[in-house]
RNA sequence: GCGCCUCUAGCUCAACUGGCAGAGCAUCGGACUCUUAAUCCGCAGGUUCUGGGUUCAAGUCCCAGGGGGCGCACCA
């Protein structure tokens, strides 16, 4: 098929630049090889109170960016120069300013360093008078409608070095991303947790229930998967003496895209021996609530228009409370799977020949409650059934002490109390692997090193997994999970060569 | 994977029940010594996603394909 893609030839340069030809090939390798001494243009501003309209400051300073809007006015002209700390107004003289000429022709979007007095103008803006100034790098595409940016979401993600310049706040978005997980590494430290880096190539898919990856290892001539879950080679590094430890790392699951998916996401998985899933609660709020105050200064948000307060404690409620909450329907595993299923049909739920009965309370859960849960709110008490990994409940048979922190209806995370018995660990996984060989692909496979390592006597632990782009998406006011991730996953552009005449 | 919606200039968007494909910004040329999305004058810019069909006539209607969005399903 011959026709170009969306996205292939956009934002091009249609007509040769206004830098000309001769300059094009003049300066193309004329750039510095570095611009130092720079300082943050949105520093250039403060501090500049006592300085009057029309009064130079005589302080010079050197600044750096692109220049994403221009005000030619003959033999003055001024411009905004961006970088990523914001922005300061550059104002240029013909009679002052080295090649005046030149420095007015520059198209929006190039790269200069400059030279000068911080002066404030008559008007009464504190700009950097330019003396003298450097092209550090022309665009040959334009950064979308300067007052409107670029709103196709097809474009914003491909081409994100785009959309990190034409839209507002889409920066800042990620350095608070990245700020958020600086101080989820810094809270759990300063718990005396160890952060560990455990392989992304595992042999067999373990750890959560879902479609891994397949990729083939040639020197071991074997199928390998990319990890669904950091869960069993932590614990094994529980079993091993690190009583405290997490990892902050890329899971990838094989499932389909949605505004709250994206097959390759982050998540923080933390173990803590002697620990049981009450602890794990605390640490979820006190966890959530600390980046959240870190990054925003408060724990009390509004998401999509809505409070959101994750100041602790948070409600705790059992999934049997929050169904009956919801749909007034008494649900519990004591009823049978045949009064289970038929709540279930009644609520318009589907049930599966197949699903016992905590697999119906499971789905009466998530198809009728979750997603009405604004939270925050810890549900407890998971069946057993739909839980491989965690311990059987101390005091209510065919339930685990387990938990998900739920907030803004969607699943934040997801923790247990640890089960620590390989026998009962192999049960568990021999269920799970009939399962798959039945043909659920999610169905988790009997793991033998997993197994091996729990017969070495792992002490009880909780643990807590936590998806941290969703817990970005809640900082960050995003609707999407696309808004949080730089590189979302998109189908690949198809190119052809002679579709890219922007190239020539 | 299924359903619904969508795709028009580099960007943001118009174009009535089918009737000459447009604007703002950007780009390019010009004017301008204090602008703030500067302003003013001018040039240029299109396979209306692709391919087929219906029609005197298709951006518009129909079919198929592609990209994207949303929902369902799966999951964090």
């Amino acid at each position: 098929m011959a026709h170009a893609p969306r996205s292939a030839s956009r934002l091009r340069a249609q007509q040769p630049s206004r830098h000309g030809g001769d300059v094009v090939s003049a300066s193309a390798g004329d750039v510095p090889y570095r611009f130092p001494g720079t300082v943050p243009a949105a520093s250039v501003a403060s501090g500049r109170e006592a300085l009057a309209p029309g009064e130079g400051s005589g302080e010079v300073v050197s600044v750096a960016g692109r220049l994403m809007l221009t005000r030619p006015q003959g033999r003055v002209a001024f411009a905004e120069l961006r970088d990523w700390s914001g922005a300061v107004q550059l104002f240029a003289v013909a009679s002052s300013t080295e090649r005046f000429d030149e420095l007015t022709k520059l198209a929006l979007g190039d790269w200069v360093g400059v030279t000068g007095e911080v002066v404030r103008t008559k008007r009464g803006e504190v700009s950097v008078q330019v003396a003298s100034w450097s092209l550090l790098a022309r665009t040959r595409h334009g950064f979308g409608d300067k007052w409107r940016g670029v709103h196709d979401p097809d474009l914003r993600y491909r081409q994100r070095e785009v959309d990190l310049w034409a839209n507002e706040g889409v920066r800042e978005t990620f350095l608070l991303r990245s700020r958020a997980v600086a101080s989820l590494r810094r809270l759990l430290d300063e718990r005396g947790f160890v952060e560990v880096e455990t392989p992304v190539l595992h042999p067999t898919p373990g750890g959560a229930l879902a479609r891994p990856f397949v990729t083939h290892y040639n020197a071991l001539h074997a199928d390998y998967y990319l990890r669904i879950a950091t869960e069993l080679h932590l614990k094994r590094l529980v079993i091993g003496g690190f009583e405290r430890v997490y990892e902050v790392g890329r899971i990838f699951r094989n499932e389909g895209l949605s505004p709250r998916h994206n097959p390759e996401f982050t998540s923080v998985e933390v173990y803590q021996a002697y620990a049981d899933y009450e602890d794990m609660m605390e640490l979820t709020e006190q966890l959530v609530a600390g980046v959240a105050l870190a990054t925003l200064g408060t724990s009390r948000l509004v998401y999509q228009g809505r409070d959101l307060d994750l100041t602790p404690p948070w409600r705790r409620a059992t999934m049997s409370e929050l169904i009956e909450e919801r749909t007034g329907a008494a649900v519990a595993l004591e009823l049978g799977r045949e009064e289970l299923a038929r709540i279930a049909s009644q609520l318009g739920v589907p049930v599966a020949d197949g699903d016992g009965p905590g697999k119906i309370m499971l789905e009466i859960y998530e198809k009728t409650t979750e997603s009405e849960l604004w939270g925050p709110v810890l549900v407890v008490d998971y069946p057993l059934e739909v839980s491989p990994l965690a311990r059987d409940h101390r005091s209510k048979p065919g339930y685990v002490e387990r938990f998900e922190p739920v907030v803004a209806g969607r699943e934040l995370g997801n923790a247990f109390t640890e089960l620590t018995d390989p026998d009962e660990q192999r049960r568990r996984l021999e269920v799970q692997a009939a399962g798959h060989a039945a043909g659920d692909e999610e169905a988790m496979v009997v793991d033998e090193e997993f197994l091996r390592a729990l017969e070495h006597g792992m002490p009880p632990t909780g643990g807590l997994g936590i998806g941290v782009d969703r817990l970005v998406m809640l900082l960050a006011d995003a609707a999407a999970i696309r808004e949080v991730i730089l590189f979302p996953a998109l189908r690949p552009e198809r190119r052809s060569g002679e579709e890219d005449s922007d190239q020539a």
